[in-house]
RNA sequence: GGGCGGUUAGCUCAGCGGUAGAGCGUCUCGUUUACACCGAGAGGGUCGGGGGUUCGAUCCCCUCACCGCCCACCA
């Protein structure tokens, strides 16, 4: 990152300051983040506290897939994660952030066989055979997996990594086969030839939730499907107004329509709807299905909408999900029509012709083949959509296999009763309106993938086809020697499980489970669940499936659910689309703090996020401003102080500043445990910049510089505990640069020991909050802030140094101006400020708690520009107060408004009133002088 | 077709019954004992349109328009 050069070089305190501590004038993370990263984890402040009186906080990460490397979407979840990590820490809990990667299947099954591929050595995976294949994968894992936990900590993820857990793991395998024989004997996995969503490319079947339908630009043929023994009816063809038909011609076919015409070959039947009364005279007869020669029945089902199309429907029960259902109800052969790429299959039902054609190949052919017989009515261009399948890219055909199933309706009821109940609650609530509306209508999962890389299904067949489910070989072995009598060969099931399966035990799974560890004990269930809303259906619905059924518990009380990051054009973003951001980049231009804070500050509930490296920039420049506020803090002597009692400051200001602590420090607090990640932020941004720096670091300059003792110490004292206490409040956002302050302040002052990382998280009480000194200081800010405006205003010269002064003060006014008479005419840039019985001649003034203030400025500015100014501000009051005027002469308003309102709206037309009219009487004794 | 969300300053977005906010950008000014990745000041909005509830609506309700997402899909 090129620090520009300074444009201006200006005096540098003494020597004095030229400690080899010395703070710099800029943040610089990358020399940093690397030694923190280290000593953190070093130190073992990432494992979670010992003390068993400690509250428990846990949450499990959701794992990464091993091929994966960190996106932005990542660096939002784990930082919103982290945050909370640390914010527990700090107060005291014994926290796990358990980390972990989940094998992905397909993903890297996909990237092993991509670079067998590239490796050119004329392998691929059935040329090494499954056994092979899956040692290099494992190889792969080893060398190039996980690359993201690396880049996790380079965001400062406080994960425990000492725990890493993968979903191959031994014992999480070893969790995956006790699931899977256990939901297999109480009948909630079974096996079931269904229709499924094939992946013709991996040549896999994929669950729903892996289909991404697309509307692309597609055909509607109409084939004409010639009757039996060319037999004819009337169909109509016009129709008057009531809908009666007028008009008829003789047909001796049925016309049907479909986006997919290779499927044809499959049809069992044509189906029109049972109401339709131009079909009614031949139902019940055949019609020639074309090409394949075959006769087909025509069906009454409620499934045809009269009103579209022909109305009648070609019925292909085993290439179409409605289709299906149709044909198991009217008992339909189903002829399976393609292998497991998409190509038409070698089948006796596939006439010849089309065999080993590719399905889109086919397709062309069928339609030309119809148009030959004459039997292609038209052809209209239309809008269809298309299933994808997320990984592959691919047409997703379904196909009739035999899979196996978990009884997901079944495991629903207790999952769906908890969120009802409240024992887990979704933050913000109205993702359970998604959650429950999926689970209510949940279908049976398909769990079994024919792939290589994942956990082996647990299920071995006998000659006879005859299946034993087991956790091992030798039991399988045993129970078939049992129920055959002798020795049998024994061949395990071919298929791998769901990653999604292991990953919905990852709750209980990570800690331990199937064994009773101390840690299922201490963590489980879970505190919260961090995650984006894409995943409620692949992973929270299916945790608390699981979690509920084996744990008997909750995994998690709370889900929180946050925006997902979207890419420039709104649309998501993924590994497999490749519009990914790499927050790598982000962290080594702006630093991990940066970042952090950014996405932290715009994790509002229920918006994505557009992110803008102008953001960063601005949270890259709050580092700094902080940065500096501890190198002026450490130039001053404000550093390090043993014991600070915040009750104890004599100082208008530094009580001021105490209850401005506290009061920040409850709202983040508030807002951390709301889950309201922004505006714990924003106030955290507030305070520090707007409070801290913008006035208490410049009112305090005075009492360092002052010849008082004590208001010097306790000013120093004071600031070295605020600044602390930002350290701590930001930490959890910006552990890096709070940290390193942390410990340079320490060394600068006294030997400071510990991190950050433990039991420091403040707890001011609201008695803190003086009302007097705040008064006093809001007076004293509106004062500069007005003086300050004028001055520009009207074009005084910055550097000009004119006196102030106060018609009219009273005796309190009066006093606090003697007392802060340097801090004033320092921010204000005075050369004096005093009381005055009148405004001299001339003078430009403004008013502040209905205290006239003059500039006497006569000679320095423009008076009519002054004039000019009074008449506007004059106009501005005219204008709200006939507003309040208004309001509080409504009955309505009084009689009902809550009296503070009412009687804060009178203070304040009060105030606007007084003011008018000192304001009216300046303008004319500047008109009197002009 | 069902569901969810959005529409607030030039841009990106907070706020959500009681005086409209931030960051960035714009314009003026600025070598004050931290900070130019800074400071001071200014300008900029009838809070998408229309109804309703209320003493009071950017905020709650209804409705319309336009954007976006999810689920189910007409073969």
């Amino acid at each position: 990152m090129a620090v520009p050069a300074r444009p201006i070089s200006r005096k540098r305190p003494g020597a004095c300051y030229s400690h080899p501590n010395m703070i710099e004038t800029t943040f610089n993370p990358k020399d940093v983040e690397p030694r923190w990263i280290e000593a953190w984890e070093q130190s073992g402040a990432y494992q979670p506290k010992k003390d068993g009186e400690a509250d428990a906080f846990c949450i499990v990460i959701p794992p990464p897939n091993v091929t994966g490397s960190l996106h932005i979407g990542h660096a939002l979840n784990n930082t919103l994660q982290d945050v909370l990590a640390r914010f527990e820490r700090l107060r005291g809990k014994s926290v796990l952030w358990q980390p972990g990667m989940d094998h992905a299947g397909i993903a890297t099954q996909m990237v092993v066989e991509r670079q067998l591929a590239e490796a050119g050595k004329n392998e691929d995976r059935r040329s090494l055979g499954r056994e092979e294949f899956v040692k290099r994968v494992w190889e792969w894992k080893e060398v190039s997996g996980g690359r993201i936990f690396e880049q996790l900590r380079r965001l400062g993820a406080s994960c425990d990594w000492t725990r890493e857990r993968f979903t191959m793991d031994e014992g999480l395998s070893k969790a995956v086969l006790k699931v899977f024989v256990q939901l297999y004997k109480e009948g909630l996995i079974y096996k079931d030839t269904r229709l499924v969503n094939w992946d013709p490319h991996f040549e896999t079947a994929i669950s729903d939730l892996e289909v991404q339908n697309r509307e692309v630009n597609g055909h509607f043929w109409h084939f004409k499907y010639p009757l039996e023994n060319g037999e004819t009816y009337q169909f109509p063809i016009a129709h008057d107004a009531e809908g009666n038909p007028t008009e008829w011609e003789t047909r001796n076919y049925i016309a049907i329509a479909t986006t997919r015409p290779e499927t044809m070959l499959g049809d069992g039947a044509v189906a029109v709807h049972p109401s339709d009364k131009r079909y009614a005279g031949i139902v019940g007869k055949r019609v020639l299905l074309p090409l394949a020669d075959r006769y087909i029945p025509i069906i009454t089902d409620e499934y045809p909408d009269p009103e579209f199309g022909s109305g009648a429907v070609k019925i292909t029960g085993a290439h179409d999900f409605n289709d299906y259902k149709v044909a198991r109800a009217h008992n339909l052969p189903m002829y399976v029509l393609m292998d497991t790429k998409g190509r038409m299959a070698d089948a006796p039902h596939v006439p010849a012709k089309y065999r080993g054609l590719d399905r889109f190949e086919a397709r062309k052919q069928v339609v030309a083949d119809i148009e030959a017989l004459g039997l292609l009515d038209r052809v209209e261009d239309k809008k269809v959509s298309q299933p994808f399948g997320d990984r592959s890219g691919v047409v997703i055909e379904p196909m009739l296999t035999e899979q196996w199933y978990v009884n997901a309706a079944e495991l629903a009821k207790p999952a769906i009763a908890a969120v009802e109940k409240g024992d887990t609650r979704f933050t913000p609530d109205n993702w359970s309106k998604t959650y429950f509306q999926w689970m209510r209508n949940i279908e049976p999962w398909c769990v079994s993938r024919q792939l290589w890389w994942g956990h082996r299904i647990p299920a071995w067949y006998g000659p006879d086809g005859k299946v034993f489910v087991a956790e091992s070989a030798e039991v399988a072995k045993s129970e078939a020697r049992k129920h055959y009598g002798n020795e049998v060969h024994l061949v395990q099931d071919e298929d791998v499980l769901d990653t999604w399966l292991s990953s919905a035990l990852w709750p209980f799974s990570t800690l331990g489970w199937p064994e009773k560890t101390p840690e299922l004990k201490r963590f489980y269930p879970t505190s919260i669940l961090v995650t984006a809303h894409d995943i409620i259906f692949f992973w929270v619905a299916r945790m608390m499936m699981m979690g509920l059924h084996f744990m008997k518990e909750i995994p998690f009380h709370e889900v929180y659910i946050h925006a997902l990051v979207r890419d420039a054009s709104g649309a998501k973003m993924s590994k497999s689309k490749g519009n990914v951001l790499d927050p790598l980049d982000l962290i080594d231009k702006f630093g991990a703090d940066a970042l952090r804070f950014t996405l932290a500050a715009m994790a509002a509930q229920g918006r994505d996020i557009k992110l803008s490296e102008q953001r960063i920039e601005g949270y890259r420049n709050f580092g700094t401003k902080l940065w500096n506020a501890a190198r002026f803090c450490q130039m001053n002597e404000c550093a390090v102080w043993d014991e600070y009692d915040p009750a104890s400051p004599k100082q208008t200001v530094n009580k001021w500043i105490v209850a401005e602590t506290a009061k920040a420090a409850a709202a983040v607090t508030a807002e951390l445990e709301a889950r309201r990640f922004n505006e714990a932020a924003g106030a955290l941004y507030k305070f520090v910049w707007n409070v801290f720096c913008d006035w208490y670091l410049e009112f305090i300059k005075p009492l360092l510089m002052g010849e008082d003792e004590a208001a010097k110490q306790e000013t120093r004292r004071t600031a070295a505990w605020v600044l602390d206490q930002i350290l701590i409040l930001l930490h959890p956002f910006m552990p890096f640069i709070t940290e390193e302050l942390w410990a340079r302040l320490g060394e600068f002052g006294q030997k400071r020991t510990g991190m950050l990382i433990s039991d420091r998280w403040p707890k001011l009480p609201a008695s803190l909050i003086d009302e007097d000194a705040e008064a006093e200081i809001d007076w004293m800010v509106r004062l500069i802030e007005e003086t300050r405006s004028t001055r520009s205003e009207l074009n005084v010269p910055a550097g000009a140094k004119i006196p102030l002064l106060l018609i009219g003060a009273d005796a309190a006014t009066e006093a606090r101006l003697e007392r802060y008479q340097d801090l004033i005419d320092r921010m204000a840039r005075l050369e004096y400020s005093t009381s005055a019985p009148a405004a001299p001649k001339g003078s430009v003034t403004f008013v502040i708690d209905g205290v006239t203030a003059a500039l006497p400025l006569e000679g320095v500015v423009d008076l009519p520009a002054e004039a000019a100014r009074l008449s506007k501000e004059i106009a501005k009051l005219e204008g709200e107060i006939k507003k309040m005027d208004a309001k509080l002469g409504n009955a309505d308003f009084v009689a009902k408004a809550p009296e503070e309102v009412v009687e804060e709206l009178r203070e304040r037309r009060d105030e606007s009133e007084e003011a008018r009219v000192k304001l009216m009487r300046a303008r004319e004794q500047i008109q009197a002088v002009g």
